[in-house]
DNA sequence: TCTGGGGTCCTAGGACCC
DNA sequence: TCTGGGGTCCTAGGACCC
């Protein structure tokens, strides 16, 4: 299994694991007897190293079309209408290729709708006759898998309207495709219409071959050890807010409010949460402005006495640095303190990022928790795989 | 004792405009 | 006692995704 931040859940498992019943999402710590019991290995979370790996494989995978949306840090979509070769053939390629390039096995689903595709997917990641790929070329073959599957096996449909549609009598992946679209629109909103035309091969969702600047940017972390001192809170207030900076301008963007939230562990009784947040008179993705209003709204979140288990901080209002509004009473030296942090990202860039602001503080004794991590093999020299 | 992190879209309701 | 019509923007909360 692999966990979560914090060695805290469960969040891959090994299909041995799955079939001694581990649930996806589990704390660590309920199936502590299983994982000694069977001697399951049990790995922290290695970002680094997923990251990296991810952009080999979609490297990869942008040969084999020009028209690639990268969806997530494990799977993409890629546009192969208007091929005139064999689709099925041709995926095997690409599987094979991306297997003997990265080591990593994929499945591939070739569909006309994205939501469709991703059905296809499912099914040849599971059946093992497929060998890794599987096509949903005509209706009645869709209309045969969708029957095979359920409603919440389906892409867009979650926990909340597999539930609802199981109440309202729907069983299948079939029965969603085919049922009364004004009644699909009146109970489950313009985005169950989209799903369930996306079935029927309508494709609402195109292909996104340049995605949007993010609209929102969150760094949050729980503490690996429980935070009672105001110091601390700001400490981690400030790091979460350096990290949250970074990631704005790394994108060029800045952001028009900043929230700050902080809680107590959720999971006990009388739990405490709170969240306040600053509106900037102009746009900012400057680190010390941020942090000097996080630290006043860490202190209106603070209560004394309390365990912190985690906080974060949020950036909204986002745009372009380059199109900021400027303020009629703005009083602040924008072009210098864009040239400061050009600088300091620019020093940091480096893999030992070796500098910091002075808020974070040193000891970071609420510092998050990997126990069991693996190597970053293939972004760290002290790290590269012995053989 | 121990329970993750980072996103998006949609909708209803409030506040405002003429 | 009686109180219009048409619109926009913003936000919180819900639902979903990986």
């Amino acid at each position: 299994v692999v966990l979560s931040n914090n060695d805290g859940c469960v969040i891959a498992r090994s299909e041995e694991v799955k079939k001694l019943g581990v649930d996806m999402g589990v704390p660590v710590f309920k199936i502590r007897r299983l994982i000694e019991k069977y001697r399951i290995r049990v790995f922290s979370s290695n970002y680094t190293l997923y990251g990296d790996m991810s952009d080999r494989v979609m490297q990869t995978l942008s040969r084999f079309s020009p028209d690639i949306e990268v969806y997530s840090i494990d799977e993409a979509f890629l546009d192969l209408s208007g091929f005139k070769t064999d689709l099925n053939e041709y995926a095997e390629r690409i599987r094979k290729t991306v297997r003997q390039w990265t080591g990593i096995p994929v499945s591939i689903g070739i569909a006309p709708t994205k939501t469709l595709a991703k059905a296809a997917n499912h099914i040849a990641k599971k059946s093992k006759k497929c060998n890794g790929v599987f096509q949903l070329s005509d209706r009645k073959k869709i209309e045969e898998a969708l029957s095979k599957l359920s409603p919440g096996d389906i892409w867009g449909i979650g926990e909340r309207t597999a539930a609802k549609l199981k109440r309202a009598g729907i069983r299948t992946a079939a029965g969603l495709k085919n049922a009364d679209i004004n009644w699909i629109k009146n109970r489950f909103g313009i985005t169950g219409v989209r799903t369930v035309y996306e079935l029927a091969g309508h494709s609402c969702y195109p292909l996104e071959l340049n995605p949007d600047l993010n609209k929102s940017i969150v760094v949050s972390r729980s503490f690996g050890k429980s935070v009672e001192a105001l110091e601390e809170l700001k400490q981690a207030a400030s790091s979460h807010t350096a990290r949250a900076a970074e990631k704005l301008r790394e994108q060029g963007l800045a952001a028009g409010r900043i929230t700050v939230f902080a809680n107590t562990n959720r999971f006990k009784k009388n739990s405490y949460s709170n969240c306040r947040t600053y509106i900037f008179d102009t746009a900012t993705s400057y680190t010390p402005q941020m942090m000097e209003v996080v630290l006043k709204m860490i202190e209106q979140i603070y209560r004394k006495g309390m365990n912190f288990k985690k906080c974060g901080v949020l950036l909204t209002g986002l745009e372009k640095q380059d199109n900021v509004q400027l303020g009629l009473f703005g009083k602040r030296d924008n072009k210098k303190s864009q040239r400061l942090m050009n600088t300091v990202d620019f020093i940091n860039s480096r893999t030992d990022s070796p500098l910091r602001w002075a808020g974070e503080g040193l000891e970071k004794p609420w510092k998050i928790k990997f126990n069991h991590r693996s190597k970053r093999y293939t972004t760290r020299w002290e790290e590269l795989l012995e053989i």
